[in-house]
DNA sequence: CCATTAATTAAAATAATTCTAAACTTGACA
DNA sequence: TGTCAAGTTTAGAATTATTTTAATTAATGG
C-alpha cells in the first residue's frame, strides 16, 4: 500500500529565492509527495520563482528549452498535473482547447483578454459574490469562479 | 405570403410549438441573415424548442441521428457557431477540451457537476457579482461568468 | 551497490475541432 | 421555369491539445 501524502503548502517565497535555492523547491516536492527529480526540480523553479504566473503546459515547456532544460512535453503534462493534484497549482478554464495552469493559489479571479488569449488576476478582495444560491442535493461547493472576459473598447 | 420580420432576436416560445412550427424558426434564421436551408431548420427546431439547453456539438449531432436528421458533424459545428455569432447561444467554457451552447441567452450563471461534466442554471437574480474593480485601461466588460463547481458530499 | 519502484521519454493514439475542395441548394431574376 | 451566382453541406484529411504505451532511465531504501 502507498502512502498517501496530502497537500502541504510549502513554496518557495521571494526573500529566500538567492539564499538557499533548492531547499525550498525540494521541500515543497517531499511535502507533496513527488520525488525531486531533475526535471521537476527544474520545472517547478520555472514555475515558482518568479511571480505568480498563467501558463499553459506549451508554454512552460518552451520556457524549459529557453533555459535550456531537456525535458519532453510528456513530462511537463504530467508535472502540471500532479502539482495540481497536490494543491501546488490551480488550473483555470476560460478557453476551451487550452488549459492554463496558475502558480496563485490565493482566493482570486481572472480577467480574460478574448483577443489575446491573456490573463489577468483580480485579488479576491476585489470580487464579492454575494447572494449564491443553495447547492443542488447532495453536492458542496468545490470552488466558484468569475470569469471578467473583457475587449478593447469599441471607437 | 411573406413576413418580414426586422427583430434580430426573434426565438420561438413554447406557447406556439404546435400551432405554426416553422414559420417562428424561419423568422429566426432569416433575423439572423441565414438561410433557412434543411439542416439549419432541423437543427435550431432540435435546439430552441423544448426549454432551454446545454448541448456539446457532438450531443446535437446524436440527437439529430436520434431524430433523423441527416446531418454532418461538420455541419453542426459551423451551426453553432453561426447561431453564437448572431447571438441565438451562449457559449459556455467550464471544461477544456468540449465547448457547450447554451440556448438560455438570458442573463443567468452556472451549476457545473465536475465529475458528471453537467451543467445547470443558475437564475441571474440568483447570483450577485458586488465590487469588481474597474476594467483594465482601454478594455471594456463583455461579459461576467461565474461558474460554481459542486461535486457530491464527501462521507 | 542492488533491487524496487517511480519517473521520463519518444512515438503512437485519441478526441475535439477545423479545413478543404467538390458537390449540392437556395434565391433572384430573366 | 431555367439559369446562375453565392451560400451550404459534406466526406475526409488535417490540426491541435492532450493522453497513452512501452521501453528506458533514475531515485530510494536497505
Amino acid at each position: 500500500m502507498k502512502k498517501m501524502h496530502t497537500a502541504a503548502h510549502i513554496r518557495p517565497s521571494p526573500a529566500h529565492q538567492d539564499g538557499r535555492p533548492f531547499s525550498q523547491i525540494l521541500d515543497m516536492l517531499r511535502g507533496a509527495g513527488l520525488r525531486p527529480t531533475r526535471q521537476r526540480m527544474a520545472l517547478a523553479k520555472l514555475l515558482f520563482e518568479g511571480g505568480d504566473k498563467h501558463l499553459t503546459a506549451e508554454m512552460l515547456h518552451a520556457d524549459a528549452q529557453a533555459a535550456n532544460v531537456r525535458v519532453s512535453l510528456a513530462t511537463v503534462y504530467n508535472t502540471l498535473h500532479q502539482f495540481h493534484r497536490a494543491g501546488l497549482l490551480r488550473e483555470i478554464v476560460v478557453d476551451s482547447q487550452r488549459s492554463y495552469f496558475d502558480t496563485n493559489m490565493a482566493d482570486h479571479h481572472h480577467f480574460y483578454f478574448d483577443q489575446t488569449g491573456e490573463l489577468a488576476d483580480i485579488p479576491g478582495e476585489q470580487v464579492e459574490v454575494a447572494a449564491l444560491p443553495p447547492a443542488p442535493a447532495g453536492m458542496a461547493v468545490a470552488r466558484i469562479d468569475v470569469v471578467v472576459r473583457v475587449r478593447p473598447l469599441a471607437d
